[in-house]
DNA sequence: ACTGACGTTTACGTTAACGTAAACTTGGAA
DNA sequence: TTCCAAGTTTACGTTAACGTAAACGTCAGT
């Protein structure tokens, strides 16, 4: 038998509350089995719930984690189903570029400010240093 | 004389609304001068808006990217002053490193996936060959 | 003088992403 | 059996980030 989980397992580990879990649900972000009522988590509902987190981390709507993810949940039966999916496929890649290229440049940014600052600090540290004598 | 914008012209150059940018003002993320009622932007207010857009696409709120974006125009006047604002960096870099963490590895799985789609594809097609003589 | 095109303020409306509360069920510990 | 913690549905509330509309000012072109 594999591991499951329940709600509040993953509310806990993901550091979000139940409401939030449910509401990836009515989105259609997330389809666990029920028994009963009760919902039950499998390992692969746990790693959407993970990438639907992330995406939101990145930037991403609801709407727009689901599209990427849904990709990897793709029929792969026929030809043309692959072809599809890997356009689709460079074309959410190139949106993930485009956001490394941002924060790239955001890095970069505030590395060179922070050198700039350091350096100016060490400068004015020797200004102090001088004028106690 | 330096070059000044209108907000239509930054609102077509980054393709949002003017309200998007006087609403970015009420936030204070931007102050720009004044020519009676009329707003005048410089290349300072445009660099600002091109950040707060920037710090948008990588999931920010407004009230984050105004934190980010207002030690870039910390005073460095006294050495504690500097002190205090390489420590915020050094705080928001981590954030951004974190970031960075999360689209690497996003881009790594669809990369990986991508490929396995792809090799798929040519066994794929290789069947329909072979059946078709 | 008149008319757009552009700007302004004020204020209510909208959408996404949940929060919160109420009322109910249900499986296990005491 | 009773009771409680954890689950459920339903539904209204809230916040951020603007959209939209009204009512008005201003200034270059005809």
């Amino acid at each position: 038998m594999e591991r499951t989980y329940s709600i509040s397992d993953l509310a806990r580990e993901f550091d979000v509350t139940p409401r939030t879990i449910r509401h990836y649900e009515d989105e259609g972000l997330l389809a666990p089995a029920r028994s009963g009522q009760q919902r039950i988590y499998t390992a692969r509902d746990r790693t959407r719930l993970a990438l639907v987190l992330r995406g939101k981390r990145l930037g991403f709507s609801l709407a727009e984690a689901r599209e990427i993810i849904d990709l990897y949940a793709a029929p792969q039966g026929e030809v043309g189903q692959l072809e599809a999916l890997l356009e689709k496929l460079d074309e959410k890649r190139a949106i993930l570029e485009d956001k490394r290229r941002d924060l790239e440049s955001a890095i970069n940014n505030m590395d060179r400010y922070a050198e700039r600052c350091r350096e100016r600090l060490t400068e004015l540290q020797a200004m102090e240093k001088a004028a106690a004598e």
